[in-house]
DNA sequence: GCTCAGGTGGTTC
DNA sequence: GAACCACCTGAG
């Protein structure tokens, strides 16, 4: 077991900011997740009141304390890098324009958040997964794919789960089994994508030495993969900071708020995390707040 | 029935 | 290069 106190980070915020699909509460204060083949059981004690699932269980001046059922071992040489725990966010908060009140009330509600490290094939199918799909859909497909195409595998406390299917596994599914499970005219993409990466037309290990421009053109060769799916891809696997997913929501706010561009020249190299401070704040906040 | 949900790709002008 | 439209599905 390993406990860490940190103010900036949440995993209620982070599962509810649309990074990760298989990150799901299991009871009032039990989270477990599942990324690539691992699995992890999380305990979450004392969350700050700002943007939780429930405001009155956090008592504010209580430090924030996460508790992740693994080896110190396996937290050194895995989960901290995945949750990004190396860095300071709070020096990403201190970084905001001050005369953008907007961007610090949207930064504060969702202080706790994190850019995971994801594994890029699991992005990439999530994502094309994603497209004119709502998040409560994309987890069930997902959660469908994995359960028929994943290795079925089993926790060190006898949990069983059910993990990413490989590149070779899925590209020998056809597309009408893909059908078969609801993933509807994304099956073709499915298909063409993991044939793509199996026969070597894309080459995972040489998008982690891009930088953001030539990966996101890279991504974007993949069929069912276009500029807001790659932007995704490049922001949540292979943390490429400046990248600035645009969906219909952040489109909606920077309408309303930064006459249609945000001010990325106030931003370099951390764009992508006021994108998540904006989609969670404009999703997550009580709505009619303006 | 109709619209909408974290879009992409193809066609058209 | 902007503006259409088809595309699967399930919920409200």
């Amino acid at each position: 077991m390993v406990t860490i106190e940190d103010k900036y980070f949440s995993i209620p915020q982070i599962c509810r900011s649309g990074q990760c699909f298989r990150l799901d509460p299991v009871s009032e204060d039990t989270y477990e997740m599942i990324a690539s083949d691992r699995y992890l059981r999380i305990k979450v004690e004392n969350q700050g009141p700002s943007g939780s699932a429930d405001d009155k269980a956090g008592k504010k001046d209580d430090p924030v304390r996460t508790v992740l059922y693994c080896s110190p071992e396996e937290y050194e040489s895995f989960w901290k890098r995945y949750f990004d725990l190396d860095t300071s966010y709070e020096d990403y908060l201190a970084g905001i324009d001050p005369e953008d009140g907007y961007l610090r009330t949207a930064a504060r509600f969702g202080s706790g958040i994190r850019i995971l490290r994801q594994d890029v094939w699991e992005m990439i199918i999530t994502f094309i997964l994603s497209q004119q799909n709502n998040i409560p859909r994309i987890k069930g497909l997902i959660r469908a794919v994995s359960e028929k195409y994943g290795q079925k595998m089993e926790a060190w406390d006898g949990t069983l789960y059910d993990a990413f299917p490989t590149p070779g596994r899925l590209a020998e599914a056809s597309e009408e089994e893909l059908r078969a499970l609801k993933l509807g005219y994304r099956s073709r993409y499915i298909c063409g994508t993991a044939r793509m990466i199996t026969n070597g037309e894309v080459k995972l290990d040489e998008l982690q030495n891009m930088g953001h421009p030539e990966a996101r053109t890279e991504l974007m060769r993949l069929p069912g993969i276009g500029g807001k799916v790659a932007d995704c891809i490049c922001l949540f696997a292979l943390h490429q900071m400046d990248a600035f997913p645009v969906d219909t929501h952040i489109q909606k706010v920077l309408d309303a708020r930064y006459g249609g561009k945000f001010p990325f020249d106030k931003y370099k190299g951390c764009a992508g995390v006021m994108q998540q401070y904006i989609f969670y704040y404009d999703l997550n906040r009580d709505p009619g707040v303006h």
